[in-house]
RNA sequence: GGAACCAUCGCCAAGUUGGUAAGGCUGCAGCCUGCAAAGCUGCCAUUCGCCGGUUCGAGUCCGGCUGGUUCCUCCA
């Protein structure tokens, strides 16, 4: 397995802390909003490291975390009168709803913020204790940057030179502009706060994280653990931070690895509200199936960027239609044994930093050879039982390919709407039968017209939603 | 103002020890079909934003330019 370190900008062989286990850490997302395409871009990223390292023989612990406190959350709580917990927790279960429809894996560990104040408090405490961090007047406690010989490496800023135009924010709190916040003091009464030996107040963003790589991890002498991933706008200053605080409390580095994805824009612009385009995974989920989604977000290698538009994703549809007509022509069945060299192709290509191109490829091209050796002997169990072995390989290592194929070309048609395709088939049928194709091809186009194609077939017509 | 990343066929997109351009969509031709659809076969970049440089050789390394994105503030 090679990786791309986004810290030391390489690509790596990985070699994880301990022999044949990855612990992986993954910044989940701030539960105050539904889920983006972004969320799920990262997700989906994460989610095939997570498949790929497992398919290697790695025994995978993968943590993605929720934070549920936080000034929006905040915010959100004042604009609707509900209580912080039940925005939280809707969100939370809205999220995990919606990657499933993606087919995302569960993290093996979904810590929240709000669970894990203790890990977070003693944290705080131990940075203040090795006079890493200072409590100001407020009661507000601050990451002493300065203290930090290494800060500025993770995000390669290290002579950064802080000029007037710089936007970190100055506050008369902090010694230097770049400290950062590990305890927010509360502001007031309609402030949410936490008792703590420094002050009443609350977590500030970045200390969850270390706090709970340190609770749930074990590391080793030289780091917490081995990949830490996120999107690629976390590396400064989320990472940087937390790179910080845990370097100054463990003595060692964060995570071996770094990885971070890129960005999702929409129809070439930025993704946000002020634009209004809709970027709601919900909304792209309303229109097309998650597993066509999936396809679709995963098929442009994680760390580029990534530009949503339907004529692609259509694009992107086409090809997972010919994974699943060859499924059909393979079903029913059980599959046998995957194939050697088609295993070790797409193995090969995603321990390549996860490049998925080139695993789409090889699906491609088994595809098109097992539809031509079918061409050639339609009766070829053998080839049959393998084939569907393939797929259900790609199924465990890329996770799409799974669904019952007539299934998958009836997605979006009720009852009703089959009933008459089924009535239109039949007469069509019989209007072939007579000779009167002038009658069966005004029905195909009837049904043409109704975003239905058909084919006919040695074992009769089939038909297909576009 | 500072910094990073990206720029490959009409569209999407691979291409890291530099060695002579994957794959998909579209299009065209053919097989199959009553005709289609599906499937299969063949064709479709002497060329990788532009200009220089290094090299026997560069999409791949170096410098400059142009264009796009991102970060420096909450953000996947």
């Amino acid at each position: 397995m090679y990786i791309y370190d986004s810290v030391k900008k390489t690509k790596l062989p990985f070699e994880p802390i301990k022999e044949g286990e990855v612990s992986i850490y993954v910044c989940g997302p701030t539960v105050y909003d539904d889920a983006h395409l972004g969320h799920a871009r990262s997700s989906l990223a994460f989610d095939l490291l997570s498949r790929t390292l497992k398919a290697l023989g790695y025994k995978v612990t993968m943590a993605k975390n929720f934070t549920d406190i936080d000034d929006k959350i905040i915010k959100k709580v004042e604009e609707t009168g509900k209580s912080m917990e039940e925005i939280t927790s809707f969100y939370i279960e809205r999220y995990l709803e919606e990657m499933q429809a993606l087919g995302v894996q569960r993290a093996d560990l979904e810590p929240k913020a709000t669970e894990s104040l203790h890990a977070i408090e003693s944290m705080i405490q131990k940075l203040v204790d090795k006079d890493c961090a200072y409590i100001a007047n407020s009661g507000d406690v601050y990451f002493d940057t300065s203290k930090d010989p290494h800060y500025g490496e993770i995000s390669h800023r290290v002579a950064e030179d802080e000029d007037a135009l710089s936007r970190v924010e100055h506050t008369d709190e902090k010694r230097n502009p770049k400290d950062f916040a590990l305890w927010k003091a509360c502001k007031g009464n309609d402030d949410i706060c936490f008792d703590a030996p420094f002050s009443s107040g609350r977590p500030g963003w970045h200390i969850e994280c270390s706090a709970m790589i340190e609770k749930y991890f074990k590391g080793s002498s030289q780091y917490s653990i081995d990949i830490h991933g996120g999107g690629a706008d976390l590396l400064f200053p989320h990472h940087e931070n937390e790179a910080a605080q845990s370097r100054c409390v463990t003595g060692h580095e964060l995570a071996k690895y770094w990885m971070h994805n890129g960005f999702v824009q929409i129809n070439g612009e930025k993704m946000s509200k002020s634009l209004g385009n809709s970027f709601f995974l919900k909304d792209a989920l309303k229109v097309y199936d998650g597993e066509i989604l999936r396809y679709y977000l995963n098929s442009v290698h994680y760390r580029n960027d990534f530009n949503f538009n339907e004529e692609d994703l259509l694009t992107a549809k086409k090809r997972l239609d010919k994974l699943y007509r060859l499924k059909k022509r393979v079903s029913p069945g059980k599959g046998s044994v995957v194939n050697k060299a088609f295993k070790k192709a797409l193995l090969d290509a995603m321990s390549d930093d996860l490049n998925i191109s080139i695993a789409l490829a090889a699906i491609d091209e088994m595809v098109a050879n097992t539809n031509d050796a079918l061409d050639a002997n339609p009766k070829n169990k053998a080839l049959k039982k393998e084939t569907l072995a393939n797929i259900e390989f790609i199924d465990t290592l890329l996770g799409f390919g799974s669904k019952e194929p007539f299934t998958y070309f009836q997605i979006g048609v009720d009852e009703a709407l089959k009933e008459k395709i089924e009535t239109l088939l039949a007469e069509r049928t019989t209007a072939k039968k007579a000779k009167n194709f002038e009658r069966s091809d005004a029905i195909r186009d009837e049904l043409i017209a109704m975003g239905i194609s058909i084919m006919d077939t040695a074992d009769g017509t089939v038909w297909e939603k576009a």
